[in-house]
DNA sequence: AGATCGCTATTTGTCTGACTAAATAGCCAA
DNA sequence: TTGGCTATTTAGTCAGACAAATAGCGATCT
């Protein structure tokens, strides 16, 4: 009763390779995704505690810390007698990095990435020109050197993947906000994906390294103003790009 | 090593009269307002889950669940063998509803309130412009609504703030952004921290309705650069307001 | 002396099963 | 019809055992 092999089907549930070995993040994962993708909806009722640890061969105690997960998420919502019901979307963290992750597990919708870059458009600037008023020296090398990585790595390589969003990141932080720099997931999120949608065309993308110079040299010249513009036209090209992939027309 | 006797007043965990009346839930609430007030750092271990479990007289898995509920909402890190210790600040997530009240349940550092006005600062303005241009008749009218409760009840009943709550919270639904508006948890926050302030002054303050007015107006009119001139004067006021509150110099 | 390997103690992680408490639905009586 | 009681269902809590991971130490080898 034990060990025994999993029958096809049920008690399927991936335990990623490195983060997340745990069974409860694992579940709450696995919950998660089919939640955001819409394989639940908001108001069903998930199965009972016992039939689902069952199902899923797990105790009931792994399931629920998966469920209290979900839960301070704003996914789901426990009662008893009701039992564990899907919340109504404007209710969930989509902000929260592992949401947001889960959301990107399956192709996210076209309007969801649409409202991530309209956020990007909003917040970026102004943080860009904030970070010309007040980024130290430390921060500024830092994005020197991310782009200088970005450059010799390209987008095609995943450090320079790591280094653009690495560059967008410390913009972020030297906003000095706190809950500005909460956004850096939900912002790389996007850039992430903005890279993913450019390299899906054949053509060869535009060369992104200008702009970002730009966005650099402002910041660096302490022009707030520059700088802002400077993020606007790179992240409205970014739009661009990402639309233009996203629809395909040929 | 290990101190034997603990600090007095052992066992002690707030059951929220209303909502969280579940074990879990009111741990989590008082661990993690210990966290955000700094009464553990960060990097600090958390006595294991025996211990910890033992002091508070609630069951180890009731326990557990609390820190499911703090690190899935990244104020904690759990390792076998190292223990639960509180993650740095950056991983936070500050515009979780839940962390934001566990911020505003003692007074909020002046610097936290400002990254907050900041951050409304930034959103709230293009929210206003995009709401300018994608509100639909409900919306209007909800906004509407707010507005002559907010101006019957005034902002010294709770109903009066929660209309005010309401409004701004409409502004951003209207503009028809999931993601950005998610964002409303924490400008409702900021917004609710604008009115205590300006009561705590003695003086009668000034009548926030006329700005109010003007953003429903232009956004009613659908005229999107309109409505971010208002916005970001009805803003900039309520910053200045609350900056005259916590700033006591007479 | 230094590096390497493996052991062990400690801590979280998982499991089981029983009992408690809350919330609902449905019944029964007024 | 209504109002309240009760049965039932579900999450919530508890206790205790065992498993897995790993940081740190110590023995061993070079």
């Amino acid at each position: 009763m034990r060990k025994k092999k999993d029958k096809a089907g049920e008690g399927e549930f991936a335990r990623d390779g490195l983060a997340n070995s745990r069974i409860h993040g694992s579940i709450a994962r696995t919950l998660g995704v089919a939640i955001v993708s819409g394989q639940y909806a908001p108001g069903d009722i998930l199965n009972n505690e016992i039939d689902s640890s069952e199902q899923l061969h797990v105790s009931r105690s792994a399931y629920r810390e998966a469920i209290r997960i979900l839960a301070a998420k704003g996914l789901v919502e426990s009662r008893p007698k009701t039992g564990t019901r899907v919340t109504e979307r404007s209710r969930w963290s989509l902000l929260d990095p592992e949401v947001l992750a889960w959301f990107f597990e399956s192709e996210p919708s076209e309007e969801f990435l649409k409202g991530l870059y309209e956020l990007r458009m909003i917040v970026e600037p102004a943080a860009a020109a904030l970070a010309a008023e007040r980024r130290n020296d430390t921060q500024l090398e830092r994005m020197r050197k991310a782009l200088i990585q970005m450059e010799s790595q390209t987008l095609a390589t995943e450090a320079g993947q790591a280094a653009d969003r690495d560059f967008h990141d410390t913009v972020l932080e030297a906003t000095g906000n706190p809950p500005l720099f909460t956004l850096s997931s939900s912002i790389g999120a996007a850039v992430r994906w903005t890279t993913i949608f450019k390299q899906r065309k054949r053509e060869l993308p535009r060369d992104p390294m200008p702009d970002h110079w730009k966005v650099f040299d402002a910041i660096a010249a302490a022009r707030p103003d520059q700088a802002r513009q400077a993020m606007e036209k790179l992240v409205g090209l970014a739009l661009e790009d990402t639309r233009a992939a996203i629809e395909p027309k040929d």
